[in-house]
DNA sequence: TCGAATTATGAAAACATTTGCAAAACTATT
DNA sequence: AATAGTTTTGCAAATGTTTTCATAATTCGA
């Protein structure tokens, strides 16, 4: 329908517009104050008549900026990392970057395609999620040198920068906060821990943590659920409904713990009179639910700014390369799901 | 730390290390089958040793397409976006192409500025979110010639091709539904709608539906709360612990929903003895709350496939332009957060 | 074993920019 | 009004590819 200028305008049809050469219109854009006003004004005009855009392909075979950054998740379904990424996708914005995003859900062989794909697009830097991967991702980041940032877990050395929480000190706390609440009849509710280096590092620590005060955690209390909440109730209800239940539940996440409290209610159990239900997170809406859910807070928006900080500058200024990881420490945040057991 | 090869390997660095030209080279990638596989394996070797990564920069500027495609949303704070974008970018994952994602927060100027940046970096495609949009948005787009798909809301007419759910005909049947119940003393609870026509014509088609079968809504009863589990919580609660409340609270969405039901719990009402309320949407927790929530299936998943295959396909064959609008129509889900309103 | 037909490869132009260098156009100074 | 100095602009080379066209290498039939 639309006028269909024939060709799309380039800088030499901008250029001839406004009479001047194509050098100038590029000065036009990339060092105005060289440009004495007249020229600019006329350029300017030009431009808009052509209704030329710029074209950053262009600029980037020069070696400029591509003003790229690949961002790669497992998976945006998980509200946590939606979270993460808006947070770091505004930040860089605000510096002039576009994201790139990708996920790859917890498959390692697509992470390593994907960031090929990234690199091919020359994207000027990347995050990842989580500080393990395959050997083969480290590599090919080593040999490019643009600035890579682990986000959202933490450990104090990693292959690169980490910017997250430590997940172990988060699993932890859950444990020593059941523990001193008086608990001994401990169940476990983990995710899938294959290809998920936070889930089982959580998942770890907890068991040992427990362990640590003398407490096993029988197989069948130890449940392998799926991030759902549909499943976590399902789960919680069985494992609730059966004869001499536990009397407290940790879950890996807080999606799993609002499962597990629904289930809790379904098999009409009281929370936390007759079963203190925790979680790990401390999701958007886990403060409100009822009873309000204790949980470990893990600080996903200001993990998503302080690496977009860090990232957005590792890139404009390389010389300050080698960037510090960055430990945005979890939080017990205790409310209405738990409490001493009951005796 | 690395050792970095002097300088970035790029098409003649490796046309040199397999003793072919450059014109080789690139054929090895775009036309394998012209090459003797001798010369395939000399390639190939020297691609290895060398470390090179195709340079899309590069081919972009000869007219090939990018494999971009950008995605503009409101935001990912709101999971049913998340879920959307996450189908979305699936789908085009799978035909090659890489998604640039920028968030407007419901800034129409910002929408412009984004949308400018992603021509920049010449995407094949535009997802944008909504069928309103600044008119200049409209015309820049026509302007270019790349397809561009409106997702999430659905309409007959639209400027470009909508893919998503007819919002109006969501709120019109959430509406029949609290009618159809028995209930005349009703109370809606509406996120904002500067910037967001989902939301207004859900609200306004709620209140006519409403309205054609002589029920008003009083000013007091009808509630303006933002996006937040918190916020909805607290304003319900305030609603219904007036004298004489309503017997059904509809609200423009199921996190405000959510909410509603924490605040009615918090408020000594239960759900639907006392009050009835229902959301639209039918986000990820909607089914497993406690009393599950009535509401109205935007079915955000097939949306962002179908989106997702269109525009992929409007990129591919361009010749088939003009692609269809697809109604991917809402569902009432009927669960225990409605019923009759006692007498 | 030769020439024709076919297949594989290379040289060079093209793509849309940026940039170093040099020329042109101004200003200021005398 | 001429010169020196400064500011502004244009030319041409460079960037990393793809592609057209031409040439070199191979295969095949006689």
């Amino acid at each position: 329908m639309s006028v269909n200028k024939t060709k799309k305008a380039d800088i030499v049809t901008v250029a001839k517009a406004a009479r001047v050469s194509a050098s100038t219109v590029s000065r036009y854009f990339n060092h105005p104050e060289l440009l004495k006003p007249a020229t600019r004004k006329k350029i300017d005009s030009a431009v808009r008549r052509t209704g030329y855009i710029r074209n950053r392909a262009a600029q980037t075979i020069h070696g400029i900026r591509s003003g790229t950054i690949g961002v790669l998740i497992p998976t945006l379904d998980h509200a946590i990392f939606a979270e993460v990424v808006q947070a770091f996708s505004e930040t860089v914005e605000a510096q002039g970057f576009t994201i790139l995003l990708a996920s790859h859900g917890y498959d390692l062989q697509r992470e390593y395609a994907i960031l090929r794909k990234f690199l091919e697009h020359r994207v000027d830097g990347v995050v990842l999620t989580g500080l393990d991967h395959d050997e083969a991702v480290f590599q090919l980041l080593d040999s490019q040198d643009i600035p890579c940032v682990l986000m959202w877990n933490y450990a104090a050395q990693s292959r690169f920068p980490a910017i997250g929480a430590d997940n172990e000190l988060a699993g932890q706390m859950i444990a020593a906060h059941v523990l001193a609440l008086g608990h001994r009849r401990i169940a476990c509710m983990f995710p899938p821990t294959f290809g998920n280096d936070r889930a089982l590092a959580r998942r770890d620590v907890v068991l040992d943590t427990l362990q640590g005060a003398g407490v096993e955690v029988p197989d069948h209390w130890m449940l392998q659920t799926v991030y759902s909440i549909s499943e976590s109730k399902r789960d919680a209800q069985q494992l609730l409904s059966q004869a001499n239940p536990p009397t407290a539940l940790i879950c890996g996440n807080d999606i799993l713990a609002t499962g597990a409290l629904y289930g809790a209610k379904a098999s009409g159990l009281s929370v936390p009179e007759d079963v203190s239900i925790v979680g790990i997170g401390d999701f958007k809406g886990s403060s409100d639910i009822e009873p309000a859910l204790t949980t470990v807070r893990l600080p996903a928006k200001r993990i998503g700014q302080e690496a977009g900080k860090e990232l957005a500058m590792a890139i404009v200024d390389p010389s300050a390369r080698g960037g510090a990881s960055l430990h945005c420490a979890p939080e017990l945040i205790t409310r209405q799901s738990s409490a001493a057991p009951a005796r």
